[in-house]
RNA sequence: GACCCCAUCGUCUAGAGGCCUAGGACAUCACCCUUUCACGGUGAGGACAGGGGUUCGAAUCCCCUUGGGGUCGCCA
């Protein structure tokens, strides 16, 4: 019963079911570990729960580990499954058993059933009252199956002493005799988790508060054993924007979902951590901060909403810091996972904001029909050369709130002449400034020397000749280099487009 | 329904009885900067769920109400 040494360096597990995905909520989960073990010199272990042969593939197991691996949240040793350790579950059921702390119970799912269904017709609670809890196995039918049960306490409290819930009371008259092992002789979820954190010496169990009722069923088995209980630790779930539980309606629940919407992982990393987490008025903070300044403690015990509008603020600031080299590594490693019709058929809640990834497939599909696959698209990035999108990211990252975002600007660099012009910018393209462009052209022709400083000085030049407001000049030129009334600089796309294509996109568009 | 938890701007949060005329961030709006868009700058609107206590004093403590959430499997 007493509690773990606090002084001791912290040994904390993430211990994730194999669901096919790493769940958002799942990733701050095992954040806040991480952290903790990280800011202590503790240990942070992956456990498997696989105890469930029927949830149980490898790739679901591959999903979480690529997952944790995309953030960045390094365990130590091999990821432990729980079902190859169902033999050591079995023992301890049996220990149990031997010392009195379990009985067999030959209830079957029929008779359950019926008390279940009997329970709610009255109106009553239900807590399952097993008459072999008492009753000698002697009287039991000949070679029926049986499960296991725990004997717990019918009276008094199981307290659940918990670092973020506090002092959480749960009256024993209201638990049941769990089952700890299955009829078919497998281990239950609570037996299992209990004998793995104890034999992995799990110091802090930090997990969802979805899992608080089950700290005290597991607190019964500890107790049981006679052994140490963990410094329990249960912060509160996120919820969609709604207010309601994150489910599939709300969009992306998948850690994979996020990175192929173009979020960068030490971004994602600060705003899951602040939710339900603070460090004062801090918003951003580097990873070696969150590692000095993060505490259990100071996890607040309400749920908290996902808001898309400030992971979108916070990876708009990551991708400015972020390098040319980084970005352009990143982007080409996305690209392979954008699944351009699955977007496209995505439907989109109008009131909801707008999806980067989303809005990439659809601008990709208008500009370049035959375009069908994030495959697709980069080999047209490859066509056009990476060192040219690298040559491009300087002035895109200032304006992208996403990695996708970066590729809808960059889209200009694979366009092919003559371009497309959208909407606004054909808007911008009348007789005066086809012949601007013309104009301009020409002189950028005589050029020496084919650099943004260069060209601008040359444009302001002519501009201010011909005795014009340089947005007259720019727009235009900015329409017929990228087909859009909104890009980055135009020096900078000339630049970056070459002499020779610059030059025929201008002369495509000139009058 | 039973048990448990929660409740500060639209959202994330600061706030441990007087520092609060409630602070910051995102979002929104306005203006400035500006070749567009962003960035950046300045400013605006915007919250202690309601009701009772306790106290000289309550966003902070207690109770009730209301609202939200979680859990009630031989799933994990």
């Amino acid at each position: 019963m007493t509690k773990t040494n606090e002084n001791a360096k912290p040994v904390v597990r993430f211990a994730p079911s194999p669901t096919g995905y790493l769940h958002i909520g799942g990733a701050r989960t095992a954040l806040f570990n991480w952290l903790y073990a990280k800011g202590r010199d503790g240990r942070f272990l992956l456990r498997i729960e696989d105890t469930d042969r029927e949830r149980n593939n490898p790739a679901a197991v591959a999903a979480i580990i690529d997952g944790l691996t995309w953030l960045e949240l390094g365990w130590e040793g091999e990821p432990v499954s729980q079902f190859a350790r169902a033999a050591r579950h079995r023992e301890v059921a049996e220990t149990l058993l031997a010392t009195g702390n379990a009985y067999r119970c030959y209830l079957t799912p029929a008779e359950l059933d019926d008390m279940r269904k009997s329970a709610e017709a009255e109106k009553r609670p239900l807590t399952i009252r097993s008459p072999w809890r008492d009753r000698d196995t002697a009287e039991a039918p000949k070679d029926a199956p049986y499960a296991i049960r725990l004997k717990a306490p019918r009276t008094g409290e199981t307290i659940v002493d918990d670092r973020v819930q506090g002092r959480v009371v749960f009256q024993n008259d209201n638990l049941d005799d769990l089952i700890i092992l299955r009829s078919d002789g497998n281990p239950t979820y609570n037996l299992a988790v209990v004998v793995d954190d104890h034999d992995m010496e799990i110091s802090h169990v930090v997990r969802g508060v979805d899992h608080l009722t089950n700290a005290a069923r597991q607190s019964q088995i500890y107790n049981a054993m006679g052994w140490t209980l963990p410094v329990w630790a249960h912060v509160p779930l996120i919820h969609g924007a709604d207010g309601a539980k994150l489910s599939k309606r709300h969009g992306a629940q998948g850690i994979e979902e996020y990175r192929s919407m173009g979020y960068l992982p030490v971004a994602l990393r600060n705003y899951l951590v602040r939710l339900g987490w603070s460090h004062g008025d801090d918003e951003i903070i580097s990873t070696e901060n969150l590692v000095a300044w993060f505490d259990i403690d100071d996890i607040n015990k309400s749920a908290s909403r996902f808001d898309f509008k400030k992971l979108d603020d916070l990876n708009a600031h990551y991708i400015r810091e972020t390098g040319v080299a980084e970005l352009t590594s990143r982007m080409r490693e996305m690209l392979p996972h954008l699944d351009l019709e699955a977007l496209l058929s995505i439907e989109v809640d109008p009131k909801a904001p707008a999806r980067s990834d989303i809005t990439l497939a659809r601008e990709v599909t208008s500009l370049m029909p035959g375009v069908k696959s994030g495959a697709e698209l980069s080999e047209l990035f490859a066509a056009a050369g990476w060192d040219r999108l690298s040559a491009a990211i300087p002035s895109l990252k200032e304006r992208a709130r996403t990695l996708c975002e970066i590729f809808q600007g960059a889209l200009y660099l694979v366009a092919r002449r003559p371009l497309a012009l959208d909407e606004k910018a054909q808007k911008l393209m009348d007789a005066e400034a086809r012949a601007a462009l013309a104009a301009v052209a020409a002189k950028l022709e005589a050029l020496p020397s084919w650099d943004a400083p260069a060209l601008e000085t040359a444009v302001r030049t002519y501009v201010e000749e011909a005795g014009l407001k340089l947005g007259k000049v720019a727009q235009p030129l900015r329409a017929a280099l990228t087909g859009r009334a909104v890009s980055p600089p135009v020096f900078d796309v000339m630049a970056v487009l070459g002499r020779e294509e610059s030059l025929g996109r201008l002369r495509d568009q000139s009058a």
